[in-house]
DNA sequence: ACTCAACATATTGTTAACAATCCTGACTTA
DNA sequence: TAAGTCAGGATTGTTAACAATATGTTGAGT
């Protein structure tokens, strides 16, 4: 059993407490009381909140505390305009760099997806998984090592904390065929296409929030 | 004299040796030793450690310790990668976004880089942070905050650090030239065309770093 | 009733000491 | 001589106590 330090376990611990919605946004994150439930002093607790602080999960303001963070309407587009650049700049790398195995993997995964919404239409987690899935190989594919720090272990944190905005769910078949678009362009080995059309597919999730709140604020 | 928390002076003040070369790439850095020299406690240096850890500034392995961090020319050219995205994004949202003014502030610094280039060729700081400044403002004007912290608090240091590698400096008037075309694509409020151009400026130096790794490796 | 000031409380910021782990160097042995 | 082993020292990880600051409450005054 490999046991890393106590303040990594407690980060990770963390995570998962607020990206599953077990810490809800803006709740208070108070070093006594975790520390007390945690059974842990409050230095290796500071330490974890510190890198949520680093990822954007917390916010901390000096002599007040960290709070878990909340998020605008207009500060979840401004991420999902990061996430296009990012993203796309990883499917045109992913083109380039991705190996055949790679390739076959991916296109094994979205074989599945497809079997399994004809089976069982509109499971919504299932698909919310499955997009993440594909997304995250893509994103590996590209062999860039600060691309999927950024990506994975920052960003997406912070949009499944708010996946219930993510509407792009409600429609599965649409989803699954951009994926399927994006597969072929990167078995092309055609780089441009592949970040076109990955900033399309990400830009339409955007586009969607951005309608949102246009109609919220009218 | 607004004074922050021990940890945010002490993090402000490694940044700055980190980035100036004071304390250069691979050194250790060590908690008692920089707890003596600026005579606070370690949990402080602590914070800040986590903090330079956070923007990949320094390396933590668990019971050795820190170093600066150490970037192998390929993974300066990830950098590159992911730079030349998240800028062409920032140069797209600000041809959108930038208020007239803040185009006027950004034609006068080029104005002013264009007189001090007939005067004083080749002057390489100058051009260096005059470059940086003409970056900057885009970033800024994409009024996108999350691009503006990715960019300015985290890569843009680890670009700094690495300048010397930047060879961009050796043709000015070039750059100058470049950023002109840039310019000229904002004011014109042409999304496609900044986003492009400033991929391509960026693009031409991560070219330059590949191709120095090419001549070395043969 | 409302505003403002002082106080009490709790939380964060900081320090110093203790425990656990790793690196160094000398010593042993094949 | 070279490799392995085992202390010794130093550094990081962790804890607990102390200091400084912000929040919330109480009370006086208008």
């Amino acid at each position: 059993m490999k046991i890393g330090t106590q303040a990594q376990e407690v980060a990770d611990i963390l995570i998962r407490d607020i990206t599953s919605g077990d810490l809800p946004e803006g709740s208070r994150v108070s070093e006594p009381e975790l520390s007390r439930r945690y059974g842990i002093g409050r230095g290796p607790l500071r330490e974890a909140i510190l890198r949520l602080e680093g990822m954007g999960l917390v916010v901390r303001a000096p002599h007040v505390g960290a709070r878990v963070v909340t998020l605008s309407q207009s500060e979840l587009v401004e991420i999902f305009a990061v996430r296009e650049a990012l993203e796309g700049m990883a499917a045109r790398l992913a083109a380039k760099n991705m190996s055949d195995h790679e390739l076959q993997e991916l296109e094994a995964l979205l074989d599945s997806h497809a079997t399994y919404i004809k089976e069982n239409k509109g499971q919504v987690y299932f698909d919310q998984q499955g997009d993440y899935d594909f997304h995250y190989r893509i994103i590996k594919g590209s062999h860039n090592q600060r691309l999927v720090r950024s990506l994975c272990d920052e960003l997406y944190h912070l949009i499944q904390m708010y996946r219930k905005s993510s509407e792009s769910s409600k429609r599965p078949e649409q989803a699954l065929f951009e994926h399927q678009m994006i597969l072929k362009a990167l078995k092309d080995r055609d780089a441009d296409l592949a970040e076109m059309l990955m900033r399309r597919h990400i830009g339409k999730a955007r586009r969607e929030i951005e309608q949102f709140i246009e109609a919220s604020s009218a």
